[in-house]
DNA sequence: GCCGGTTGCTAAATCGTGTTAGCAGGGCGC
DNA sequence: GCGCCCTGCTAACACGATTTAGCAACCGGC
């Protein structure tokens, strides 16, 4: 049924010269090899009108580099996230003529070992290994076999993979520092994790780094928290609960919720208690998921950058092959992306 | 950097063995061509202690099959729907040792057409091709010349492409019969198309089919709608805006909302009129949005099954593949996968 | 007329596997 | 002793490209 693809061979023979000349043309060698004008001319004009393309399984197999990468998640579909990591991947692998294979582990150690495996099979340039919610992750062996980086996951242990991940500690400073401008100084409590940061379990990066970036800024603005409730998920529900506990004891002047989940929880209880946000209490989030922009009031949340974490990535990748192929080392940098500040309506200034 | 893989040479010559043989008996086709016991036994030990893996590369080249499909969309990120469908491609291929290969067109021509090239230039053994919403698309010239399956899509004209979508009429049916169920005769209202067919533009194919099966199941009851308003992008917003425009001229018994997010929209309308879910009002919506769960009461709605959708694409290819090796024409079927109702929060019963 | 250098191209090996035709050797029948 | 069949394996080509070494022809200088 498939037309069969037009070979180089073809091409050679329509334009009379050896495949030999034929290839050394289409790489563009041709001065290099000073092929004369009038066959470099009759050479791409047969390319052109058989309308020929390289078969890039064969050119993989001579030359090893097959223009492809892999990205490796843990999972791809929770919540918005994985869509937009992927989408900036796909996006800058694409400018750069490079295809995305794609994978999930779902957290299983064998499925994660054959999916490098296959990968690594089909001889991809490169893989991005990436976490659906920043985390510390063990290396797999098979990174280390090739060029890889960690996305949205800082390496256990030491190695010598760069990792790419979202600046957590300054989204962390940046929602105190939102606060701060409002004039807030009392009355601000944590829905999500503990008011210090031993009350955050360390598995949950993200918490722990949100909260010293927050801490860091208060310290120095003088500024105590009032206090913090442990969510054991970041889920509405356990936002809704975690608040109206809250809300039964005290009347905050202030939420930061540790993402927009909890903190549509959170607007759901101060509603039960009949509080405004933000006239009686301010919100401020982490995370801007599309939520953030159905409630009302709109969200004011420190933005996870999804898509342009997929594009550093590959970026980082790319530097990692170039620096594979002259043969030194992985570079084994940490690039943080900035989280930016999303202002929207639900911070009031406090006089 | 990378230590060289193990090849099939090595192998043999750790076995004592002919590459030839070598390869026979690892393709397992040692009693075919008598091969004898224990030079069978030699070999696979030779492969284990080398931990032996065929290069796909290669024998994508030799074979012309490299275990590899491409999936193609319109967007990966618009929504959670993209993830879920992915997913669910992506599982139903690794049960199949098969990888995808995604990339997205953002609905331009000529990067759908680089896409197509690319990935047959890599060989692939067949494409899905997929849209973020239910609609009818112009088939690509790139995906008459192999296997090929339309996802959450039906071609426009005739065409022999098999198309995996949604069941929308269906689904229209359900939502209709959730509320007939519980007893509702009159004062049902839409919000996002207008109650009759030709109020909906024809390219939401979602949105006249989910009207048709409405209909349908509403006739048949001698009930009447109401009304309907149109909303031209089915955001909160939007859904907010014709709620209120409703309000204010009547006070519904239901409202049907065309998907999840003018349902969010229409909660928060309902709101502002002091009316109560589901005591005043219930609501009936379509997709099944993670949101639907997220807010109070719980939203009735009818879900679209992205990941089974995106399994089912692949082993519909799967059969599309196999009778193409077989040289039989393409199968040109459409599957349509029911959308199951999610029994909420939002439907009171009418006396 | 010989040597050396340039120009312009090609033959042939290579990547790692799959596959077919066929070879060597042994046993058997007559 | 010859022919034939069977058993068990291998040689050799193919897939579609890249790349290196080298060949033929011409030119110029002495």
């Amino acid at each position: 049924m498939s037309p069969r693809r037009v070979t180089l061979a073809e091409v050679a023979e329509r334009a009379g010269v050896s495949r030999s000349t034929a290839s050394l043309v289409l790489a563009g060698r041709s001065r290099e090899l000073r092929i004369s004008h009038s066959v470099e001319q009759q050479v791409i004009a047969a390319a052109k009108e058989l309308d020929y393309r390289r078969n890039a399984v064969s050119v993989g197999l001579r030359t090893g580099k097959t223009r492809t990468i892999g990205f490796v998640s843990d999972t791809v579909a929770t919540s918005r996230l994985a869509g937009d990591m992927i989408k900036g991947a796909v996006e800058a692998a694409r400018e750069r003529d490079l295809l995305l294979f794609i994978g999930e582990t779902e957290g299983e150690e064998d499925l994660e070992v054959g999916l490098l495996q296959a990968m690594h099979d089909r001889q991809v340039d490169g893989i991005i290994f990436a976490s659906m919610f920043t985390r510390a992750v063990e290396t797999p062996a098979a990174l280390t076999t090739g060029p890889a980086v960690l996305l949205n996951a800082v390496p256990k242990g030491q190695s010598t993979l760069s990792s790419v991940v979202p600046d957590e500690i300054g989204a962390g400073r940046s929602a105190a520092q939102v606060l701060l401008d409002a004039g807030h100084r009392d009355g601000i409590h944590l829905i999500g994790v503990g008011p210090r940061i031993r009350d955050v379990p360390p598995e949950a990066l993200a918490g722990v780094q949100r909260l010293t970036g927050i801490h860091e800024v208060f310290t120095g603005a003088g500024v105590e928290l009032a206090g913090g409730r442990i969510c054991s998920d970041w889920q509405p529900e356990l936002g809704y609960e975690a608040t109206r506990e809250l809300l039964r004891e005290t009347t905050p002047s202030a939420l930061i919720c540790l993402n927009d989940r909890i903190a549509v929880g959170a607007y759901q209880a101060l509603d039960d208690f009949g509080l405004k946000v933000p006239s009686d209490v301010s919100v401020v989030s982490f995370d801007d998921h599309p939520v953030a922009t159905w409630i009302r009031p709109k969200l004011t949340t420190i933005a996870l950058p999804h898509y342009e974490l997929g594009r550093k990535a590959v970026e980082v990748l790319l530097r990692e092959m170039d620096s594979d192929s002259e043969g030194s080392a992985p570079l084994g940098e940490t690039h943080r992306l900035p989280m930016p500040v999303r202002l929207r309506d639900s911070v009031a200034a406090r006089s």
